[in-house]
DNA sequence: CGACTAAATGACCGATGGTCATTTAGTGAC
DNA sequence: GTCACTAAATGACCATCGGTCATTTAGTCG
């Protein structure tokens, strides 16, 4: 039946994925060669491209799973969600996860922006999610936008504020906190997205 | 008095960097090859290591020549301000003028992210100021504070909203525009360095 | 002109992402 | 058990990159 062989297939490639997200963790994306991720797996770099077509196609593979888990949960949470101040604070509580795991957080950036030159890849990391865009962004706050103020605006704002937290972060110049961001974050939503802000 | 030949070397650096900023401009920092820089400028790849010993330090070449300009005006234009409001305005004037230039925006996130990983670069990278550090917008905007609250703070959150606007403009998707980041700056530097906000 | 020096060249090096013919080892029919 | 078949794994190989360096070309000056 062939299990034994497809078993062991899907056994290497995990390993394959383990031994990658080790090392893109530790040296970055770029200076993670893909003969150390086999190597340090135990295999031969050959290999490696029988389970991947290229190095970005297996870091794509990571992010997906890595935010996989976050969004359900945070999805679960959002149902919940009772006013646009619940909403804020699930969005953030979601992206300090991301932000926390320092390594991957610099590793994020410095692959979305070497994606940024490649328009496959860009398109890719467009559709998969893995930045809080500022339209999935949009969606989540509009039923709780009161005023005109248009909740696309209010989504990139916050991912401006984020993905500028995440240069400081990974420069590891730290200054401001992510409270601080959070606050501004908060402020900004409030004023803008409500009627009444006592 | 060899007066000849040290002008044909000077002219012949001169021609490299314009090549090296025109390609870098189009392509990116990574995608830009040396044998691209010299051929494109009519010349063989080993020329360009007479004038500089990498390519990292090439480019650390160009974006100070192309800040220092900039920088010299705003500092004039410091030296005669009275007040927060008007700091703010002039800082956010010379970042408008980097954001403006889009491909070269793009390249500096590109480049600072890249000597990120690299212990040296990123020394070079910081003292050079071509980064709006939390320290130096500190220091311009010192003087002016009246309550307790610390410049450095200011200085960082400024960053943060400038170099997140940067992720955004790199990645094209342009819904914020500057004027919003601008505001949001202005807004929380009078409501945390000023006592009296109207 | 001749000795010297500076500018320019391009073959070369090691490392990288990616390819592919070859080897190794399960699988299943008989 | 054995044979044909197929999937997994290998590593030599390729083009390209940043960077080096011996060699060539061409000003300089007594």
């Amino acid at each position: 039946m062939a299990r034994k062989q497809q078993e062991k297939s899907k056994q290497t490639k995990e390993e394959l994925m383990r031994s990658a997200g080790d090392l893109f963790g530790q040296k970055g994306f770029m200076a993670t060669t893909v003969a150390e991720i086999t190597a340090h797996a135990g295999y031969s770099k050959g290999s490696f491209y029988r389970h991947w077509v290229s190095k970005d196609k297996l870091f794509m593979e990571i992010i997906e799973n890595k935010l996989k888990e976050y969004r359900s949960s945070r999805d679960e949470r959002l149902d919940k969600a009772g006013s646009l101040e619940e909403v804020m604070h699930i969005i953030w509580d979601f992206l300090e996860i991301i932000v926390r795991d320092e390594n991957w957080a610099k590793v994020f950036l410095e692959f979305t922006v070497y994606a940024s030159r490649i328009p496959e890849l860009r398109n890719d990391l467009s559709l998969s999610q893995y930045r809080l865009s500022e339209k999935v962004f949009a969606e989540l706050v509009r039923d709780f936008v009161e005023t005109g103020y248009p909740p696309e605006k209010l989504g990139a704002f916050n991912t401006v504020l984020f993905e500028g937290y995440m240069v400081q972060s990974a420069l590891g110049t730290g200054i401001v906190d992510l409270k601080d961001i959070r606050e501004a974050a908060l402020t900004v939503a409030l004023a803008n997205g409500l009627k009444k802000v006592q």
